[in-house]
DNA sequence: CGATGACATTCCACTTTTGACATGTCAACA
DNA sequence: TGTTGACATGTCAAAAGTGGAATGTCATCG
């Protein structure tokens, strides 16, 4: 129950914030952590209400909700940051297929890896962008969300190497040895 | 649909694997890249033989199906590494704490992420172990599972050393700065 | 011979995620 | 005034994933 978390934490460290602020603010800061889409977001924002953990601040225009967190909501957030376990969930396509670049010849298993590190570049890229279009201050989620973003680059650059290495180590292997 | 191809990849490489041999299999060899259960395992199985991207080919005692990829089946995999594009999904649950550490304590916070650099130790120490177990051969498994092997490594390595890092910046912001 | 444990499959209820479709409001601009 | 585009929510069917129960076979060991 990551995603309801998720939504919970956002709605913590901004009140006020209604289901189309959570949605930008999903893609904007939550980029590269974890990805939710419309349908989730609305349905566990209506799931979070029902259980008391957040309830509607105040109606705006175009039936705008503003959700603030409860204390009930607070004590939830600090008991699933303390007290579970998270869970390190592996499931990563582009890798799943490097595992059966045999099936392919050398010379395409050699440009997927290249597609590969170009990907990653691009995401990157993005994510530097990222960095600088956010208003840095000196509050936690700032803080916390610069730690992320660190974790972020460090993370694309580690992959993009990796795929270059990879590559190398296909051609070495093609060219005879 | 990458779970489907993970199965049918994996008895395209080898012809005669049940659905029990596959279950190991996952942990063994694919465990850092993608996760299924068993009633995920055994329903695609049986997915895939109704589709007829692999067929039944021998029967052996205790109800044993032995597996063999089909000619469509092979076309498939071609298909799918070749003409379509892999997704980065991004969700990782411990990196989603990090995010929301402001909601406790700098103490608490400097401690989880310890766990979670000791949590990384501990993979790494896993894949290690599996690397050792793993009777590498000259085949293309071997080759494209060692690359696998080797991001899993890197990728861990990363990750502890950004724990530590980013302890250290809790510590220091806590400490005045 | 009986117990155990690895082998092996099937099925099911539930939750989570995906990818739309549908509906409507409001501000700004041409 | 009309239209566009951002704002804003609700709902739903289908696919994917989780977690466990139920069932039975076969080989080995004491």
């Amino acid at each position: 129950m990551s995603l309801r978390h998720a939504v919970l934490g956002l709605i913590a460290e901004l009140e006020g914030a209604s289901g189309y602020d959570l949605l930008k603010l999903f893609d904007l800061s939550l980029a590269n952590v974890w990805t939710a889409t419309q349908s989730q977001i609305y349905g566990e924002l209506g799931r979070l209400a029902a259980d008391g953990l957040i309830r509607v601040a105040a109606e705006g225009p175009r039936g705008r909700k503003e959700y603030a967190i409860t204390e009930a909501g607070r004590a939830e957030m600090r008991r699933w940051l303390t007290e579970t376990r998270p869970r390190y969930l592996r499931r990563d396509e582009p890798l799943l297929r490097v595992f059966f670049l045999g099936q392919v010849g050398a010379d395409t298993a050699a440009e997927l890896l290249d597609a590969d590190s170009a990907g990653i570049d691009g995401l990157l890229d993005e994510l530097v962008a990222l960095d600088e279009r956010i208003p840095w201050k000196e509050d936690d989620l700032s803080f916390y969300g610069g730690l992320v973003i660190e974790y972020g680059k460090r993370f694309m650059e580690m992959r993009r190497d990796w795929a270059r290495w990879a590559r190398g180590e296909v051609e070495a292997r093609a060219a005879g040895d």
